[in-house]
DNA sequence: GTCTATATTAAGATAGAC
DNA sequence: GTCTATCTTAATATAGAC
């Protein structure tokens, strides 16, 4: 049974992502579906559904597509952080640059989107973060503000850096900000008050 | 006598900042521009070659409009980054996080531009990160590397900052993450060997 | 549930009068 | 150099047969 809502959901999440909202349109998703009439149109009621279905989408699978892979390639609480990074990575450059984040590309392109498309992208970056915060527990980094705080830096960077390379389609500029990230991380995690586990800098 | 083209410009480059590329039509800028007809053909050959007098205009306005009125705001070197930085939080909290850096919308928003479109929205990049170096070299940072790193960062971190906040519409990421580059700058500088001016990382 | 056909709107772009 | 009018294309969306 070929499930077309799926299939519909997973072409377009891809095409989305790889040229954008608005420079995708519903007769190419069709096209790349294979499904040739308005059949979209008996799943979803416009195309700002079919983006929120693919931004549910996304949150659904943060874990299993983006974390799962990067935490099995390392134990190591704080490795597992740079892993995800370098999931991000990978995706530039196997796409030349077309592929950065989804979640930042729709952030920055829909800047007045409906209260449904808004509320996915908050919940995705929530999401993200959150796991993100979770590595940093696991390498002993008591304050919970200070995790929160680092794991934003971490989405800061990676999508700073993901702008900057898709912009000089290169990969300095991502690498050189995750190296940075590295450092800082470093600096502030060697500064952390062994006893209390509490950060120094107030900031 | 109405420099019509200028006129042109200054319109689309305002909507193109607050809208998108693709979310602007000419007939919106005809409109917002007062100017009735197909006009925008006498001087401009298609939509990109708009956006490309746009690029052009952000370049050669970037000391007068956005380094002036920071630089202007004190004279210490280091508190200039901020605020340049400072500047794009102003534009973020009066739009309503519709208007963050311009050429980063351009950047994600267009992964399929033609050259001309890319290679100015890399000089954009490259002018922006050189007045940033030039307040580093100011500070007494005398490592030109480590100058142009700090200046990548400060794009880095203002680019992801204003992304977040455009998705959360507030500006507590921004603040945030431009804290947080804050803090890595303090203690950069405050390990660089006063002897020779190298910075101690390695990164 | 999927198709063909089409309505409707709006986009980028052009022609030609003035 | 600016206008009206229009061409062409393509977008979102709908109707209705099968």
């Amino acid at each position: 049974m070929p499930d077309t809502r799926k299939t519909i959901v997973d072409t377009a999440r891809a095409l989305f992502y790889e040229r954008g909202y608005h420079a995708t349109s519903l007769a190419q998703i069709q096209k790349a579906c294979g499904v040739n009439g308005g059949s979209i149109y008996h799943f979803f009621k416009s195309k700002e559904a079919l983006l929120i279905a693919v931004l549910e989408n996304y949150l659904k699978q943060l874990e299993a597509e983006v974390m799962a892979p990067a935490f099995a390639t390392t134990e190591n609480p704080r490795e597992r952080v740079f892993a995800v990074l370098d999931g991000y990575r990978r995706m530039l450059v196997e796409s030349e640059f077309a592929a950065g984040c989804p979640i930042g590309n729709l952030a920055l392109e829909l800047p007045d989107a409906g209260p449904e498309v808004r509320q996915l992208i908050e919940s995705n970056f929530d999401a993200w973060c959150g796991f993100i915060a979770d590595c940093f527990e696991g390498a002993h980094v008591a304050d919970g503000e200070t995790r929160a705080r680092l794991a934003r830096l971490a989405l800061t960077v990676m999508e700073g850096g993901i702008l900057q390379a898709r912009g000089r389609r290169s990969i300095g500029p991502f690498d050189e900000a995750v190296d940075q990230f590295r450092d800082y991380v470093d600096r502030v995690l060697d500064s952390v008050d062994e006893v209390d586990g509490h950060a120094v800098p107030s900031g």
